[in-house]
DNA sequence: CCTGATTTCGACCCC
DNA sequence: CGAAATCAGG
């Protein structure tokens, strides 16, 4: 899955010589098992798949999408497979690539927000939009929802432009209308509730006045659309007539709804699932979606797919006995052969940065002893506010760390700023963007005057961008209404280039037009710089798709950069360590993971405390968190943690997780505060004692005195021998291995690595800084 | 009336 | 710690 694996290396140069020669139907299901072929291989109607962890879900999912192309019973173009991120689509791709060759390029293979959109704004004129379609992402949508209640005097503090978005999301994901969730079906009512519906209502009103949709309408507007245009609907379910549903737990109302309107007449559907790792409740997920597919489609095939080709069997027993304290489950029972594995660790810190300086330990004997490279290694959490002080240790410790899905490049300000002119350009009905750029840069239009043209524009029944053209008439100062008037003869010019240049080109131009470029580089800061810089790399990757020929229309960039999910980006195979949340590890698999934090309160999360159904979901994500994990597990807690109280903020005590004390002592070793001062059992004990590095500083197997402060200053001394210089050749000479010579060398500072071969032990790779080495 | 500086407040998970 | 509300000055 993750595509670091050998195999995958070979299998990728041997696709490329066999792609001329299309698989046999046969040459398909070699090397799957009985059930896995049975999925590949159904044929006639439905087929829900539900599949544990690992169990080769996608390995599946391609090799059936082949399969049906190889048999003839479908053509390329006919496909349309959906998943939940970009990053499992452009996976997918990948795979089918090697499968199919270049026909997989036909296949509709991606996510359900970007295929939506696509087909919305294929079909928007019927549903009566005046302009080509933008997409607000949320900021966007809280932008509107915020200036809707200005307007209205709505105090922000009683009422936040949050909450109003979260409500109005859940009743878009279950296709509720502003009317019918005005009616609230009984349970809602109240001014409060009142309220809400009418911000909706007029929230609507403002998107469809501006051409824009929002994320949630992707999913709610084409069930509309299907609904209301039977001869929309009956073209998109004759093209695509076979579907395929990754990740069905997930699915919302609509997804449901969209997935059903499409197949319900051909009933060539096939979804994939796994009940027990469905965690997008909080977004209106609906876990009955999969449970109840088989009284949707009574005659559905299932098949179910328990054997688990990732982890070890002691990570599965443990998560099969975490997940079994889930009372509404289908039981399900993982199993493996890849053989018993090594104990989890369980390990009790004093406090969250003794936590992340034992994970940092740990990795760096895990890389170094046990050779397991630093991107296979990960590191999961509840809340990203957790990520913080793990990265402050990782820093002081030198670990080369990424966080993945933290922050959006796309959703630094000034990206958002050159972006939001082009949307203008491109729809000059958007709001939302002719708000933001009125005054980016500074021109001397303040919030009083934007205030007026907004009015201004409401009365006159024009865009906001068309108010710009009559500041004076709208009660601007003199200069304010000059300042207008000039943003509209600038996105007047711009606009003629959109015909012209070429996107990379376009940005470029409103960089340098719009004046941003003058201002940043007036600035002359830190912070100015390295905004420029962004902007300037923002510029170059859009060239750079250009010359890759990845990049039709600047259309379809800003649908990219809209859909781009933070967890989406680089797929960078530099040695690092990866830092992320347990939602977005969904999917991924590490040979070592770690999961932290687990507390009641953080993990399960304090929010699902009285409620047994989110409890419940708080258990699946860490059984998602567990199943991630090949090889290694480990699992951390802290007795006390730095928290953001409501009564101020300060250490207060943290409980271990209920999930804890759900696995079986025998399948674990405890360290640290919560049990006996021993070392970790991962690998051998032989590599632990063998350790001749092994100078104390570290911090597990001690007792709970006060480790945390030994772990703060202690950071791991160095051995000196990263200042060697070492190159290859250099005779070495280390404590305990005895003379060397270095083979290879690598990285630098605190990260150099040297590949030695020594006499009895053979080949060792180092990690310098903490070698007892010295040349000899 | 705009802008830059200062204060305040708030924080779960995401396509 | 960072974004948004608020304040003081031009």
């Amino acid at each position: 899955m993750s595509g670091f694996d050998q195999h995958d290396l070979f299998g990728n140069l041997h696709a490329a010589v066999e792609a001329q020669r299309p698989k046999t139907p046969q040459e398909l299901v070699e090397g799957l098992t009985a059930p896995q072929r049975e999925a590949v291989e159904h044929r006639g109607g439905p087929l829900l798949i539900v599949a544990g962890a690992g169990s080769g879900k996608t390995r599946v999912l391609t090799r059936r999408i082949a399969h049906l192309l190889a048999t003839g019973d479908a053509q390329p173009h006919e496909i349309l497979a959906i998943t939940f991120t970009n990053k499992a689509a452009n996976e997918m791709v990948e795979r089918l690539v090697q499968l199919v060759g270049d026909r997989a390029k036909r296949m509709w293979v991606m996510t359900f927000h970007k295929a939506f959109f696509r087909i919305l704004q294929a079909e928007s004129e019927r549903l009566g939009y005046r302009s080509r379609l933008t997409l607000y992402d949320d900021s966007d949508s809280r932008r509107l929802i915020q200036e809707i209640m200005r307007e209205r005097d709505i105090d922000p503090k009683k009422v936040t432009p949050k909450g109003v978005a979260g409500k109005i999301s859940l009743a878009k994901a279950n296709l509720q209308t502003p009317e019918v969730f005005a009616e609230g079906g009984g349970f809602y009512q109240g001014p409060f509730h009142q309220m809400t519906a009418d911000l909706y209502s007029e929230y609507e009103r403002r998107l469809f006045a501006a051409s824009a949709v929002d994320f949630d309408d992707l999913l709610m507007k084409p069930v509309m659309l299907f609904e209301r245009f039977e001869e929309a609907r009956l073209y998109y379910a004759d093209r695509f007539r076979h579907v395929l549903v990754d990740e069905f737990q997930d699915t919302n109302r609509a997804q449901n709804e969209l997935v059903f309107q499409l197949t319900r007449d051909h009933r060539q559907v096939c979804v994939v699932g796994d009940s027990d790792q469905s965690i997008y409740r909080f977004r209106a997920a609906d876990i009955r979606n999969i449970l109840d597919f088989e009284s949707t489609f009574p005659d559905a095939e299932v098949v179910v797919l328990e054997q688990n080709f990732r982890s070890t069997q002691r990570i599965l027993d443990a998560a099969n006995a975490v997940i079994s304290n889930n009372a509404s489950r289908v039981v399900k029972n993982l199993f493996t052969q890849e053989g018993e594995g090594t104990p989890l660790t369980v390990y009790g810190a004093g406090d969250e940065r003794d936590e992340a300086a034992w994970i940092a330990s740990e990795i760096w004997r895990l890389q170094r002893d046990l050779e397991v490279p630093l991107n296979e290694i990960a590191l999961f959490y509840r809340t990203n506010a957790q990520s913080r002080v793990l990265e402050e240790e990782f820093n002081r410790a030198g670990i080369p760390h990424r966080l993945i899905g933290a922050t959006r490049f796309y959703d630094r300000r000034e990206v958002r700023d050159l972006l939001s002119y082009v949307r203008l350009l491109l729809n000059p009905d958007d709001e939302v963007s002719a708000r933001r750029i009125i005054n980016v840069p500074k021109r001397g239009i303040g919030a009083t005057s934007v205030t007026r043209l907004g009015q201004y524009a409401a009365q006159h029944q024009m865009t906001f961008a068309e108010a710009l053209r009559h500041g004076a008439d709208a009660g601007l100062t003199a200069k304010a209404a000059k300042a207008g008037l000039q943003v509209a003869e600038l996105l007047d010019q711009l606009r003629h280039d959109l015909l012209l240049l070429r996107p990379s080109e376009l940005l470029a131009e409103v960089f340098h037009r719009s004046g941003i470029e003058a201002e940043l580089q007036a600035e002359q800061s830190v912070e100015s710089a390295s905004r420029l810089e962004n902007l300037g790399e923002l510029i170059n990757s859009v060239a750079q798709m250009e010359a890759d020929g990845a990049l039709e229309s600047i259309e379809e960039f800003l649908e990219s950069a809209a859909l781009t999910a933070a967890s989406d980006d680089l797929d960078d195979d530099r040695p690092k360590v990866s830092l992320m949340t347990l939602h977005v590890a969904k999917g991924l698999e590490y040979k070592a993971v770690f999961v932290t934090g687990l507390e009641e309160g953080i993990f399960p999360h304090f929010s699902a405390r009285d409620d047994e159904d989110q409890l419940e979901e708080e258990r699946r994500l860490a059984y998602v968190g567990i199943t991630r994990a090949r090889q290694f597990l480990a699992l951390t807690h802290a007795e006390r943690r730095f928290k953001f109280g409501e009564q101020g903020s300060g250490y207060s005590a943290s409980l271990p997780s209920r999930f804890l004390a759900e696995i079986p002592e025998d399948l674990t070793v405890r360290l640290g505060t919560a049990g006996m001062p021993r070392p970790s059992r991962w690998g051998s004990d032989d590599h632990y004692f063998e350790r001749p590095d092994d100078d104390g500083a570290r911090t597990f197997g001690r007792p709970s005195a006060s480790p945390s402060f030994q772990a703060r200053r202690k950071a791991p001394s160095t051995s000196g021998a990263e200042n060697l210089g070492l190159s290859a050749g250099d005779v070495v000479i280390h404590e305990r291995w005895g003379e060397g010579t270095v083979i290879s060398t690598s990285g630098s500072g605190d990260m150099a690595a040297a590949k030695v071969k020594f006499g009895e032990v053979g080949e060792k790779n180092l990690l310098l800084s903490v070698a007892p080495l010295r040349r000899s």
